[in-house]
RNA sequence: AGACACCAUGUUUG
DNA sequence: CAAACATGGTGTCT
C-alpha cells in the first residue's frame, strides 16, 4: 500500500455561515491541493469534508497519515466516539442527536478503505502545511459568500 | 420590614473541585457584594451557599427577592423538595440519602428568619447582576485552587 | 425519561 | 473583549 500524507483544515466566516476546506495530498514527492466550501455550513462541518475528500481522492486504498487540527474530527474518530453515536443510532451519551451523521457517514466508509493514522497538529501554531490548507480553506469561504 | 434584593451564584472549577460563590445584596441606593469560596466542593454546594450567606449577612428580618440559576435551589424550596427530605429524615422519595443535608438546613434557618421570595433566571442570558455574581464567584474558585 | 447548573477540550469566527 | 460549533463529564433533583 501507498503511504500517504493527508493536511487538512476547516474555515467557516460567521459559524455558521459560508465556509470552506482544504486538504494537501502528499505522496513522495507528488502533491495535490484540493479545496472547496459550501454557502452556509459550519466550521465542524468543513473540518470533517476536508479529510473526506481528501481520502475520496485517493483512487486506490492507503496508509494514509491525516493531520487536522479539529478535536471534533481527531477524537471523534480516535476516542471512538463515532462508533458509539453510530451504534445508538446517531445519539449522543445524554441522548441528543449527533450532529453532522451523513458526514460521519460518509467518513466512516473512507476510513474503511484505506489504514488511516490521525495525528492533531494545534492550530496557528506554524505547521507550514496546516497553514497552507486554512488559506485554501478561507479562499473558499470567500467564494462561497 | 425593608425590602431587599439578593443575586447570587456559584461556581466550581472541575466540580467537584476548587469553588466558589458570589451574591449582591440591594437596598434602594445601597449595594454590598460578598463572595467565598472552598478548596473542594461542588456547584451545587456553592449555589446554596451564596444563598445562605446573602440571607445572614442581613442584620434583621428582612422582605427579600432571591435570583439565582440553581434549579436545585429554587425548585428545592419552591417546590417543596426540601420539606419532604427534612420530614423524611434527610431521604429522597426513593429512599436514598438527600445530599447536603447541612446547608439545607441552614438554609431553612434563614427562610424562617426572612419574607422570602424566589425567582429563577436563566444563567448566562444577559442578566447584569448574574453575570456580576458569576464573575465573583469564578475568581473565588480561582483564589480556592 | 426530563430539567437546571457547573466544568473540561479543541476549533471557527465577530 | 464575547459568541458559535461540537464533544466529553459531574452535581443534583423529579
Amino acid at each position: 500500500m501507498k503511504k500517504v500524507e493527508l493536511y487538512t483544515d476547516g474555515a467557516c466566516s460567521g459559524n455558521p455561515g459560508p465556509g470552506g476546506w482544504g486538504a494537501i495530498l502528499r505522496y513522495g514527492e507528488h502533491e495535490k491541493e484540493l479545496s472547496g466550501g459550501a454557502h452556509d455550513t459550519t466550521n465542524n462541518r468543513m473540518e470533517l469534508t476536508a479529510v473526506i475528500e481528501g481520502l475520496k481522492a485517493l483512487k486506490e486504498p492507503c496508509m494514509v497519515t491525516v493531520y487536522s487540527d479539529s478535536k471534533y474530527f481527531c477524537d471523534g474518530v480516535q476516542k471512538g466516539w463515532v462508533y458509539g453515536w453510530k451504534k445508538r443510532g446517531w445519539k449522543k451519551s445524554d441522548g441528543k442527536p449527533a450532529l453532522n451523521p451523513d458526514l460521519w457517514e460518509e467518513l466512516l466508509t473512507q476510513l474503511g478503505r484505506h489504514q488511516v493514522e490521525i495525528v492533531w497538529v494545534k492550530g496557528h501554531a506554524g505547521h507550514p502545511e496546516n497553514e497552507r490548507c486554512d488559506r485554501l480553506a478561507v479562499a473558499q469561504s470567500e467564494k462561497h459568500r
